[in-house]
DNA sequence: CGGACAACCTGGCGGC
DNA sequence: TGCCGCCAGGTTGTCC
């Protein structure tokens, strides 16, 4: 489901319906959703307060509030958007949790599989202290990239999937920066040259930033908070292309397993 | 450090 | 139409 461009697409479309509101009652049906801290803490702490700003720290998402931090992860299926409280809330059959905000709307969290969780906290750190540099920040300097790949010998699909290794890379991305760099998935991190280094840095910042500007790929269950499917799926060069032709050369994209992954390539443009 | 794999859950899809 | 197995955008924990 939802990776950087997905998670940044929801924070942006929410953003102005949740700056300055304050919330009220909460609502559950799924305990485990609620992570931290326990739902009649959550529920006791969280009423009264609003929120100052609402943002994005890898696949996080951050409500910064009086006085916690509200955050949700979205995991595989995870939905979060505003609703006017009077909707038919049967709409949605996987509304695990929701928050009542003070202008007749609520705040709601859907999650078919229910793998998504929502924390209260005072410190983000509290959740992850070990998350790596966000991508699409001026700070991921070529140098910055070079640096933490030093010493790493795992295949670089892997690392690429580690959140403390760079923030934010799922599945999709992954596929999509290794194609646009031209690495083959199987290459080991210290197998890469210096040019190929290079060409994953910036393939990697091509290719979230096209996520985020065609808001994100709705590949399945992804939806932006307003109910429309992003359109960052029609334009990937091999996840989803199993068999079909490279948009480069021509050839058969493949589809392989690698760290437990499926993962798509091409063969010809991503040679071993 | 890292690889493999199971868990957590449910829905959609292809095959028979 | 029905049933079955397989697959899925993420993360965490365990075992080797």
């Amino acid at each position: 489901m939802p990776e950087l461009p997905e998670v940044e697409t929801v924070v942006r479309h929410i953003r102005p319906s949740l700056i300055g509101r304050t919330i009220g009652a909460m609502w559950y049906d799924w305990p485990r959703t609620i992570h931290t801290p326990p739902p009649s803490d959550f529920a006791a702490r969280i009423a009264g307060q609003s929120v100052a700003a609402v943002r994005r720290r890898a696949k996080y998402i951050i409500c910064e509030l009086t006085h916690d931090l509200l955050v949700v992860h979205l995991k595989m299926t995870g939905r979060l958007y505003v609703a006017d409280a009077d909707d038919d809330h049967a709409a949605d059959r996987w509304v695990h949790f929701r928050l009542d905000l003070d202008d007749g709307r609520q705040l709601r969290f859907s999650d078919s599989r229910k793998f998504g969780r929502v924390y209260l906290v005072t410190d983000f750190a509290q959740i992850n202290d070990n998350i790596g540099p966000e991508p699409l920040d001026d700070a991921f300097t070529l140098d910055v990239f070079r640096g933490r790949l030093a010493g790493r010998t795992r295949n670089i699909k892997a690392l690429l999937l580690d959140q403390s290794f760079v923030a934010g890379v799922g599945n999709i991305y992954a596929d999509e920066a290794l194609f646009r760099a031209a690495i083959h998935p199987e290459r080991t991190a210290d197998s890469l040259r210096a040019d190929e280094v290079a060409a994953l840095h910036s393939a990697i910042i091509t290719a979230l930033s096209a996520g985020v500007q065609h808001e994100g790929a709705s590949i399945n269950w992804y939806r932006k908070p307003d109910g429309t499917k992003g359109n960052s799926q029609d334009h990937f060069y091999v996840y989803g292309r199993a068999d079909a032709p490279c948009r480069t050369c021509g050839a058969t994209i493949r589809k392989i397993r690698v760290a437990g992954r499926g993962t798509h390539f091409c063969p010809v443009c991503q040679p071993l």
